[in-house]
DNA sequence: CGACAAGTGCTTGCATACAAGCACTGGCCG
DNA sequence: CGGCCAGTGCTTGTATGCAAGCACTTGTCG
């Protein structure tokens, strides 16, 4: 199908590193805790430091990264009051869109929904492929719903729980337990059963988030302590 | 108290600018469809475009402006849907709250909300002072239940809501009415009644969502129409 | 040996110059 | 008279230079 190439938004440079950035942050291939520089960051993409340091203000606000003035921009430690603040905020938007459902559901979705729990369900998932099931499969029950707008700022909001749960998927691969839980939520929804269905969507979510604290306990360097956040500037030395 | 003026994150010029260009969106100051230019909001601010730009950029992001390479920058239009989406999320997240009270609550928030509602209910109350009072005791409400982070995402999120309700408030003068509802949830709160809680809240946030309707047939010129924007250049002629 | 102070190299914040592109204007030509 | 087309002035995007400041190193002096 021959999409229409002229965007009413032309794509800037900007939105690209920006898109690139956020990503590396969220698969933690920028780890919790790393010391980013818009000079670095500009020569490894080839560009200068403008779109970059637009693009590092973009995350800060979003909380995925820090900037100090004077001392660096570092990528975030996981902060287990900010993981617990967007499980409030999704648990409470998932389930007030299930009471939200419409009579009759849309098909297509429903069909992209059977599909998604099917491929959830193959042998040798990698674990950004099921995280990656597992939010299509969530956006689609609020498109169910036809909140599907409001899922994106929730989706914006909760950078720190995402990383907090990629950890626990590196940690405990078994996300088989969370495949059955997503097929239980969805037949209830499909027999229209909305309080099981809300009950087996907090099991669910918070099935996820208790994962949390066995993490911190294993990994302590990736999460924040104090509020009163300690900005280390890497040292000068360079090997040669 | 002196207050330790020793920030851990510096001020920037930056910030400064966000804030002000954020509240002159939020109070209509910057009327919805206003076009922007970064050269002038540098100058009549006295600094260069940098900051402005990234201001602007900010703003963007939060979707109360627009920015089109090339074009030029404007004041979103309120956009119906987003309205829509805002008033889903924070209804979802302020019901949710309640669910979620704790069995002793904090005096001192408690006696701020008294203070509160009682300012509410003096005569002559300008539109902005009681847009800052409603605004405080949803906040108090939320840090009632610990999750006073959640809300400022929600606040965050809520940009197009709030234009929409400060044209009620212009249009129909009468905070008489919420005061009274958020006394009558603030009563049933302290009474332990959560089920009357979460109807009156509903109910209150639902009068202060009908109202945009008619505000919309009011006042279309403020409302974005299509989702296919239509940015127009204001016209080149100076007056001289 | 210990402590203090200047030096060095990095950091981000801000200012500014240039590049690419859109929209309107006004003149030219059929 | 109508339509095309270069010209002009604005827009935002990007690159770059400089300023202010922090942290570490190193030399100096007691």
């Amino acid at each position: 199908m021959a999409q229409p190439k002229r965007q009413r938004t032309r794509r800037t440079g900007r939105h690209e590193i920006y898109v690139t950035l956020r990503q590396m942050v969220l698969t933690l291939q920028l780890p919790p805790g790393a010391a980013l520089s818009e000079n670095e960051l500009a020569a490894s993409l080839g560009v200068s430091r403008t779109p970059v340091r637009e693009s590092l203000i973009l995350l800060a606000q979003e909380g995925l990264v820090q900037v100090f003035p004077q001392i660096g921009s570092f990528v975030s430690r996981v902060d287990p009051a900010q993981v617990s603040d967007a499980q409030f905020l999704r648990e409470a938007v998932e389930l007030a869109a299930l009471d939200d459902l419409p009579p009759e559901l849309d098909d297509a979705v429903l069909q992209e929904l059977r599909d998604n729990l099917e491929r959830q369900q193959r042998e040798g998932l990698g674990i950004e492929e099921f995280f990656e099931l597992d939010e299509a499969f969530h956006q689609g029950l609020m498109r169910l719903s036809g909140h599907a707008n409001a899922w994106t700022t929730v989706a914006a909001a909760k950078g720190h729980l995402d990383r907090a749960r990629r950890l626990g998927l590196y940690e405990n691969v078994s996300p088989a337990v969370f495949a059955d839980q997503h097929r239980e939520i969805f037949d209830a929804v499909v027999g229209g059963d909305v309080t099981l269905a809300r009950t087996a969507m907090r099991t669910h979510l918070r099935a996820v988030f208790s994962d949390i604290e066995r993490i911190r306990a294993h990994s302590p360097e990736l999460f924040a302590t104090d509020p009163s956040a300690v900005p280390v500037r890497r040292n000068v030395v360079v090997w040669e």
